[in-house]
Parts: C-alpha cells; structure tokens; sequence
DNA sequence: AATATTCATCGTATATTTACGATGATAGAA
DNA sequence: TTCTATCATCGTAAATATACGATGAATATT
C-alpha cells in the first residue's frame, strides 16, 4: 500500500480494511479454503495445492497468522495449520454488519 | 498486486480476493460509508470528510464505480455517487457464505 | 553420525498501489 | 463571453506487495 494515509482515517475503517487485505489474495483465500476443507491439519499438503513455491507459500500463511486468522504449531518436522473460526467470525461479521446498520438508518440510493 | 499469478487460481478464490481488494483501503470504505449514511446523494463532500487529496477520491472512486459497488451519475458541473446496494449485497454475502458452508463440510479444527 | 525432510527466513527483482499536482472538460454564474 | 466551480484524467514519485531461489534451523530416518 503506497504511501498510505491510513493513521489518519478512523477505527473501524482502519480493521475492515485491514482484514479485507488478508482476504485480497487469491493465494491466502486458497489456502483458507484448503484448511477449511479438511478436517485434520495439513502441512505441506498446501504447497502442493497452491500454485505457488514454497516460500511464498509460507510468507502468505505468516501473514494470515499474523492477523489471527490461522493457527499454527510446529509438530517435530511438520506443521500443523488450521483455521480460527473465532477470530474468522468476529472479523467476518464485522465486515456484512458495518453497512447493514448504515443502510437501515439511511433512506434509499437515489441514482 | 506484484508479479501476482491471479490466473492460476480457482474462479471463486480470485471473485472473493478481488472484492477484499476494493475494501483492503481505509478511503474506500470511508467513502462507502459517507455514501451509505445519507439518504441523498453526494458529491464534493467526500472530499471534504475524507483525508486525502481531490484526485485521489476521484481515483478510488473510479475503482469503486468499476467493480459496479457504487454508481454516478454527473449532473451538470456536480456529480451524484451513491451505494449500488444490490451488488453489495450479492458481493458481500458471497464472502461470508465461502466459508459457511465449508465449515459445515469439515468437523472441528484441532491446534 | 550422516542424510533427508519440512518449514521459516533472507535477499532481491519486478509489478502494482497510492498519492499528489497540474491540466483538461463541462456546466452554471456573472 | 468570461469566470468560477466541480470532477476526471494524466504524469510521476515513492512505498508496498509478490514471487522466487538460496539458505538456515530443527527434527526424523537411515
């Protein structure tokens, strides 16, 4: 994001933005999507699902562990990925909810 | 997007990426929520609410209005922009949805 | 111990985004 | 017509994101 302005822009506005970011990437919603779709942990299976070299691979799962929205533990040699649905709901409600309430209190579009 | 290899993903993954995108910008959901919170439409007002320089609301409304989340019209000198609340919500739901129904899919993640 | 496997990190090249000033286009007011 | 106001577009500088190979760290296997 060059050269943002964000600090001067409010809250809420700041949060949604921040995690439509994560969301922005096909890669990160592949891999959320693959964490999703199984029941036990993957590991390197993502490397192999996502078109993308295994260090980029990793760099996209940092991120979305950064925010929160993946756990991650190292299991000797592998690593054990997964999704938190927690922090998944809480910042994915917040994202429908945020114009839901402005689009209640305002009248109609009128274009 | 740096060097991104968006064509090699799965249509859904590159929709859904590509609406967090319009909104992974703290200005562009100010300007949603200018616009969702008046009943009226509009114009040289964004400008004065949102932090940044005439040109620069013009650019981000352009990319707004390209993905067909708002529209405008001009009327005569002024301009009139307003929530397209119907491709909103088509978008929106899409997001919140993608994961729904995967997680029902799956059983319980285990970190 | 030596080797292989798995994942993280570093360094870096390239593309894209962001932001602004300057300029252009259009319509209304003087 | 001339001036003003409003918004779009162009050109450009700087920051950021993306992607990869190379390397490092830690464990498991032989």
């Amino acid at each position: 994001m060059a050269f943002s302005k964000k600090i001067q822009f409010e809250w809420d506005e700041i949060a949604l933005s921040e995690f439509a970011k994560i969301m922005s990437h096909p890669a990160r919603v592949a891999i959320l999507k693959v964490l999703a779709e199984r029941d036990a942990c993957v590991c390197g299976e993502i490397v192999k699902v996502v078109p993308l070299a295994q260090s980029t691979v990793s760099q996209h799962l940092k991120e979305l562990k950064a925010v929160g929205l993946i756990d991650g533990t190292l299991e000797g040699a592998k690593c054990c990925y997964c999704i938190n649905w927690e922090a998944f709901d809480k910042v994915g409600t917040m994202l429908t909810r945020f114009f839901d309430k402005k689009r209640l209190q305002s009248g109609k579009s009128c274009c």
